[in-house]
DNA sequence: CCGGAATGAAGAT
DNA sequence: TCTTCCTTCCGGA
């Protein structure tokens, strides 16, 4: 499930669980078995997320980049005093195991990453200086996401998922920040004014900081949760509470009208053509 | 700019 | 067995 959120919240949850531990460093699968070798009994020094990539540090200029793409996913576990860590399920790329102070063990394991490979602090830095500021690191400078939005003609929904633009963005944020500020997703990023910018970062720091704390994402104003509304939660496998995301055909919790549903860059967009008013070009009738 | 490929697994048919 | 997915890169028009 990755958009900025689960990689941020992952970097949270791999330091604490192995931050100043020596770790055991395997690829169960194979793919990653010379990297884990070189790595294996290091001390992880910490982790981190830029956007949707993901840095462990484990020292003497090592670095593993993990990029979950698509579907990847790394799992956390625990096992407690005296039991054994669990066989390794399915495709496990990267394992990492570590002891716990309370005499079990911590482990997690990457599946179906697009990237995990080993990294040197150069190669990181590289990955980060291509990425547009983060709404979720203190020390993203929305000012770099306005000086592309503002001048480009392409459409909101495609540069909010340009990663270059704003880092850690994914198709479901885009959608439902653009809901929430009722912008019609194909409106060119140049008629956008500053201030309508700074309120829509504003929003995605605080969503996406909510998606950190969480593990999931919600983005329903609390009139339109399922208990303001009585209305059936959304029951499917994001688990968020959403306006737009996925939600074609059914009709917008605000104004009643379908949901819409088209392609834009090969990937689904969702918006509601009510709210989300067709914007007209300045000089048009 | 477009299609296709590359990552795994879950859910639908 | 097929389809879908919270992504991105690459190569050929």
């Amino acid at each position: 499930m990755p958009e900025g959120h689960t990689l941020h919240r992952l970097a949270h949850d791999l330091g604490d669980a192995f931050a100043g531990r020596v770790v055991r460093v395997s690829s169960p699968q194979g793919r990653f078995a010379t990297e884990a070798a070189l790595l294996d009994g290091a001390v992880l020094e910490g982790a981190q997320a830029w956007g949707k990539h993901l840095f462990l540090d484990l020292g003497a200029d090592r670095f593993v980049h993990v990029h979950l793409g698509l579907y990847g996913t790394f799992v956390l576990g625990a096992t407690a005093v005296d039991d054994a860590v669990p066989a390794p399920v399915g495709q496990v790329r990267l394992r990492l195991v570590a002891a716990r102070d309370d005499g079990g063990a911590a482990w997690a394991d990457l599946r179906g990453a697009t990237a995990c490979e080993l990294v040197t602090g150069a190669g990181v830095r590289a990955v980060a200086d291509r990425l547009g500021p983060d709404p979720l690191r203190d020390d993203a400078d929305p000012d770099r996401g306005w000086a592309r939005i503002g001048r480009s003609r392409a459409p909101l929904a495609a540069l909010l998922m340009d990663q270059t633009v704003l880092a850690g963005v994914g198709n479901v944020y885009r959608a439902e920040v653009l809901f929430r500020h009722r912008l019609d997703p194909y409106r060119p990023g140049e008629s956008l004014r500053r201030r309508r910018y700074d309120e829509l970062w504003a929003d995605l720091v605080d969503l996406m900081h909510d998606g950190v704390r969480t593990g999931r994402i919600d983005t329903v104003r609390p009139e339109h949760t399922p208990e303001a509304m009585g209305r059936e939660p959304r029951v499917d496998d994001h688990g968020g509470e959403v306006y737009v995301y996925r939600r074609d055909g059914l009709p917008c919790l605000v104004c009643g009208s379908p949901v819409r549903r088209a392609e834009l860059a090969q990937r689904n967009l969702f918006w509601c053509g009510r709210c989300q008013r067709r914007h007209v070009p300045r000089g048009v009738q």
